[in-house]
DNA sequence: CCGTTAACCTGAGAGC
DNA sequence: TGCTCTCAGGTTAACG
């Protein structure tokens, strides 16, 4: 489920309430998630205070005190959601419902997540080293990821550029939607391989992704089905979508007669227009 | 090393 | 109603 945008709006949503704010306790109802919940959670994180809020890549990451940082990976269907008001002792668990950390102040964060392609791990070293990090390539929206990168990953490869862009190590954060609107975006047809891409569509390319980016942060991200922000409320830039899940549709930009087609490139759904994606 | 495919898991919606 | 089938914002072990 959730992107780059979707974990970004989450971070936002964690920062306005939980951040400064000290967890009494965390209580693991189920360990089986994609990873085993690690062993030492509920210890490691009693009567420890968030220092920081971050976000790299889809996970969100929160540094506690005593050098200890808690991670989530959403998955497909992984939410994280803050509820307020409830004694703990009376707190109701609804399906599905994983972990629970119990905050002062009354708050509760739990992560919820359906089909547990989603995780939840704490490392002690700094959250930079963290293992899962190690491959994971440069942030879309910062200046490491410019023309001259992209290019030099992708001017010899013979996959498709939308697998290229769905790849993690090549960058981080994008998924299936923000894959699909960049390349409609930037007007290049998804099973164009890496080294037909000419360096001004890479330039393009590279503008498209951050302008699809930033407008899916604004919009509080993509709520085609699972997401929700920390307050259970949806995003809204399933409004502003152009190609994804827009199959049969006509393409909406300008004057183009096209309608927007769907394939499947490596088994994932893709939504393109034929008109105007060269 | 590189790239592709299958598998992980549950729920929603379509078709019958 | 209910059954069966397909599909879903991701990742990665296994394989060629």
């Amino acid at each position: 489920m959730p992107e780059l945008p979707e974990i970004e709006t989450i971070k936002s949503g964690l920062r306005k309430v939980i951040f400064g704010k000290k967890i009494y306790s965390a209580k693991v109802v189920r360990r089986d998630l994609r990873f085993p919940v690690p062993k030492d959670l509920e210890k490691l994180v009693k009567n420890s205070k968030i220092l920081k809020i971050k976000r790299r890549s889809k996970y969100i990451i929160l540094e506690l005190t005593g050098s200890v940082s808690l991670i989530f990976h959403l998955g497909m269907s992984g939410k994280l959601i803050i509820s307020i008001s409830k004694k703990q002792e009376e707190f109701i668990l609804q399906k599905h419902d994983h972990l629970v950390f119990f905050f002062e102040n009354q708050i509760q964060l739990t992560f919820n997540d359906a089909r547990r392609f989603g995780f939840v791990d704490i490392t002690k070293s700094k959250s930079d080293g963290y293992i899962r990090f190690a491959h994971i390539g440069p942030e879309p929206l910062q200046k490491n990821f410019n023309k001259d990168y992209l290019l030099r990953k992708i001017e010899y490869s013979e996959r498709n550029i939308k697998n290229i862009l769905m790849d993690q190590k090549i960058v981080a954060g994008l998924g299936n939607i923000y894959v699909t609107e960049a390349l409609w975006k930037s007007k290049i047809n998804p099973n164009r391989s890496g080294k037909s891409i000419k360096d001004i569509e890479c330039v393009n390319l590279v503008n498209s992704i951050r302008e699809v980016l930033k407008k899916a942060i604004k919009f509080g991200g993509t709520s085609l089905k699972d997401f929700r922000k920390v307050g259970g409320e949806i995003g809204y830039f399933q409004n502003k979508l152009n190609a994804y899940a827009k199959e049969k549709q006509k393409c909406s930009r300008g004057r183009c007669k096209g309608r927007i087609k769907k394939i499947l490139i490596s088994g994932r759904s893709t939504f393109y227009c034929s008109i105007c994606q060269k």
